[in-house]
Parts: C-alpha cells; sequence; structure tokens
RNA sequence: UCCUGAGUAGCUCAGUUGGUCAGAGCGGGUGGCUGUUAACCACUAGGUCGGGGGUCCGAAUCCCUCCUCAGGAGCCA
C-alpha cells in the first residue's frame, strides 16, 4: 500500500510502498542506509544484503543523491534513524538514476544556489521556510475572512496612476501606449471598500527600484486592507490584530518547522497586544539620544530602525509621519499641518518594516492640492477624485509585505528564501 | 548611480614582503567495511588562478582596465 512519509507512524510493522526521491545515502558493505524524502516527510530506508539478495542490494548500489524510486519494505520504530521511523526494504524500483546532481550535501554559495533555485527547493533547509510561507498564506486569509471582509482582485495591469512613474515596470499595450505592473493595489481598493466596507487584495506587486539589499525584491506579495469609517488608530488596532494571529497561527501549526529553523521561540511568543506605539516626533528624539545623527523631517535608515527595534521586545508603530516624506493621498494632520496621518510596523529584532499605513485624505480639495503638489496629472486621477466626490467617508488602510514577513517569523537573514523563485535587480532565472 | 568587498578544480575554500604555489576537503571513478547520521579508510582523474593589457629575469600575488557577484546607501513592503 502506497503511504506519505508523514503517516509513517501509523503503519508500524506493516508493509508499504514510498514514492520519492534520495536525499542521502550511506553505504557500509553489506548494509546501505538511504535517506528517502517525498515532499512530507524523510525516512531512513535499509537495505541489508543478506535479506534483500545480491540483485536487489546491486540496485540500491546506483542509487545517487535526489534519484527517484519506489520501496516497498517493513516500518520499523528505530532509534537509531534520525526521524524515529525506519523502513526495513523488501523491494525497489528505480525511477531514474539523477547522474551528476548538481547540488551536494556541503555548503553552497548563495549564487550557486540561487542558479540552481528549481533543485534548491528540494533541500532540507527550504522546506519549513516554504511550508510557513504557506500556513501564513493561509492565516492573513482566514483573519479576513472571519472579520467580514471582502477579497478583491486589483488588477495586475495599469495605466499610469500609483505612487511614482520612476519605479514602474513597463510593457506595451496595443494602442493604449505602456501599461505598466502594479506596484500597489490600494487606489483600486479605496474604490471598492466605498462599495463593501471592509476589503482586502492579496497579489504579486513589483517595484522597478535597483535595490540590492536584503530586504528588497523587484517582484514580492503584498497584502493590503483598506476599511471604511477606519480613523488610524483603528488601523493599528486592526494591523496588531493580524499579526498576533498570524504568529499565533505559525505557533500552533509549525513548531516542527521552527525547530528546523533554529528559531528563537520565545521571540515570537512575545507577540502579545498591546504593540508600542510612538509618535515620529518621540522615535527622532529616542535615536538621537542612542547616538543617531538622524534630522527631524527624515526618514529612517536601514541602521535608525535596527536601534528603535531593538528598544522593544515586540513590533512598535511608528505614527504620524512629516507629509514630505510620505505619498500624496496620506490625510493631513488634523492640527499640524506639516504631518499626515499614517503609520508603519517596524518588525522586532532588527528586522524593520514590514507594513507601511495611513489614513487617506477624503477632502476632495486637499487631494487635488496634494496631487497638484507631487506633480502628478489630474487627469490620471479622475475615477480616484470621484471616491471624493460621492459619498467620501473617513477610511483607512495598510501593506503587509508578506516575503519580510516570512523573513521575520523564520529568523532568516535575506527575503530572498523567503519565495520560490525571487525576482532581483540581476536575477530572472530560473 | 555611488561606496565597500569578492572572483583559484564540478562545489566550498586555503595560498599575496613576487621565486617547488597549482593545493585541501567535498563531489566523481576504483577497491574495502553488518548500524551509518556532512559515515569512515586507501588509491585515482579534474584547473588558461574572471577577461584583456602592463611592470619584472620571473605574476594567482604588484599596476591599469573591463566583466560578474555580494553587502550597503538612496527608495520602499
Amino acid at each position: 500500500m502506497k503511504i506519505y512519509i508523514k503517516d509513517i507512524g501509523l503503519y508500524v510493522d506493516k508493509e508499504v510502498m514510498i514514492e520519492g526521491w534520495v536525499r542521502t545515502k550511506r553505504s557500509s558493505g553489506k548494509i546501505q542506509f538511504i535517506l528517502v524524502r517525498d515532499g512530507t516527510g524523510e525516512v531512513q530506508a535499509v537495505a541489508f544484503k543478506p535479506e534483500l539478495g545480491e540483485e536487489k542490494f546491486a540496485i540500491c548500489d546506483k542509487l545517487c543523491i535526489e534519484s527517484s524510486l519506489r520501496v516497498w519494505g517493513k516500518v520499523k520504530k528505530d532509534e537509531r534513524a534520525s526521524t524515529g521511523y525506519e523502513l526495513g526494504i523488501t523491494d525497489i524500483q528505480i525511477l531514474q538514476i539523477a547522474e551528476d546532481y548538481p547540488l551536494q550535501k556541503k555548503e553552497h554559495g548563495t549564487q550557486f544556489l540561487l542558479d540552481n533555485r528549481h533543485l534548491w527547493l528540494r533541500s532540507a533547509g527550504q522546506f519549513p521556510i516554504l511550508r510557513i510561507r504557506n500556513e501564513i498564506i493561509i492565516a492573513i486569509r482566514h483573519f479576513f475572512y472571519e472579520n467580514d471582509f471582502i477579497l478583491i482582485d486589483t488588477p495586475i495591469l495599469t495605466g499610469s496612476i500609483g505612487e511614482t512613474a520612476t519605479t514602474l515596470f513597463a510593457t506595451d499595450y496595443f494602442d493604449e501606449g505602456k501599461a505598466y505592473l502594479a506596484q500597489t493595489g490600494q487606489l483600486y481598493l479605496e474604490a471598492a471598500c466605498m462599495a463593501f466596507s471592509k476589503v482586502y487584495c492579496f497579489g504579486p506587486t513589483f517595484r522597478a527600484e535597483k535595490s540590492k539589499t536584503r530586504r528588497h525584491l523587484t517582484e514580492f506579495w503584498m497584502v493590503e486592507a483598506e476599511m471604511a469609517f477606519y480613523d488610524s488608530n483603528m488601523n493599528m488596532q486592526l494591523q496588531e490584530d493580524m499579526i498576533i494571529y498570524i504568529v499565533n497561527q505559525i505557533l500552533k501549526k509549525c513548531q516542527p518547522e521552527l525547530k528546523k529553523l533554529n528559531r528563537d521561540i520565545s521571540k515570537l511568543e512575545n507577540v502579545k497586544s498591546p504593540f508600542p506605539r510612538i509618535s515620529y516626533d518621540e522615535a527622532i528624539t529616542i535615536l538621537q539620544k542612542l547616538g543617531s545623527n538622524i534630522e527631524w523631517g527624515k526618514d529612517f535608515g536601514g541602521d535608525d530602525e535596527t536601534i528603535l527595534t531593538k528598544q522593544f521586545d515586540r513590533p512598535v508603530f511608528v505614527y504620524d509621519y512629516p507629509k514630505d516624506i510620505k505619498a500624496f493621498y496620506m490625510k493631513q494632520h488634523p492640527t499640524d499641518y506639516r504631518k499626515v496621518k499614517c503609520n508603519d510596523l517596524l518588525a522586532s529584532e532588527g528586522y524593520g518594516e514590514i507594513i507601511g499605513a495611513s489614513q487617506r485624505e477624503d477632502d476632495y480639495n486637499k487631494l487635488m492640492n496634494a496631487i497638484q503638489k507631487h506633480n502628478l496629472n489630474p487627469k490620471s486621477y479622475n475615477w480616484y477624485l470621484d471616491l471624493r466626490k460621492y459619498g467620501s467617508v473617513p477610511h483607512s488602510g495598510f501593506g503587509l509585505g508578506l516575503e519580510r514577513t516570512v523573513g521575520w517569523i523564520c529568523g532568516l537573514h535575506h527575503v530572498r528564501e523567503t519565495i520560490p523563485f525571487p525576482r532581483m535587480i540581476n536575477r530572472l532565472n530560473p
């Protein structure tokens, strides 16, 4: 009977068949240990010459790493096997010998691994990361579903609308001129939230910035939410609830994966309500006290974010930034014209920004002013301005970077391992 | 675009006061081993030292230039 390795504990002393690949092999004359993986787990299969016979033992001898195979055998509990169980091979069938498989058991460099990303995905270290990514995505969707949000799929091909034109990927679009790959779904969500009240989108996002850092990809996944009748404080509360929900789900469902990644679980268990909330002004004071030479009016650098997040044992909100360093659509602060109602969420342990959020400008004239001040063409924003003409209400929203969130929860140094096939400034293949 | 660092065997790397400096481990091949956990032991094949130019009796090593990669700045999630 064919089984999956994750279920092997249910079949002790039974005959089973497993289909999979060779993770590694060790041989010692008359006995061979073949570590078989099938995508759900791994198990040590043992070939013992006197029991298996010359012919089949010789077949095992031909196996190399990542060869595909079918094995039959009896499941045994055995402490000597790394996973607690082993399979006493009674028969074996090779599907293909993976001759000259490029990846070895020893360490490789990043470039080599990325060149072989299609094979690197099979490595033991990549399994927990992408399984956690999967669970995070499911947690996010559940969170929104349980909180009465409607999923709105926003377009990936767009006209010239968005934040700034310099960081867009362009492509020819029939007689309509240039189309751009979406760098946010927010403006469309604002339209949709006037129809459904609470909405979200979750899809790939594209930024043509020439960023070469461990926090950047040119194609990444962003979940964005938009809520009618939410002010900036309600917005932060929702973000906090969502992050706590995600972390709790991962702690509940992914203990084995976190363990394989050597993640310090206590750091994740700290992610509880309430998250500290500090204003931009307070953040500047703290940073200056700690020796940063940042001045009021400037955005935080990577080092500043690191210093700031290390002051707290959980993610921290920074709110109400100067308007000059933020996007045109953010709502003007009611009492301080130099600022806008917005917030970032900085993840702990130095990971930095994982959410950017704001209350949106709902006043037609103020929005029109901002568009003009940013040298944007009001014509392109006709429909966006319409939303302020026909039943405008206070509304807020945020965007969460999926890969940065996965990197933070997994405790990884670089976001490139958090997505199956990373797209970076000089990497388009595989 | 700018700053810093790197490029030596299929992979990971050592080797720079210029002179047995063409090296190791892994991987491949051959042989050995009945409990291996990156198994081990013996033997063996593999390289135009990123490309080009220069200095020198002599360059992996020094100089110039180009290419590629990594990290960071800017920008952002």
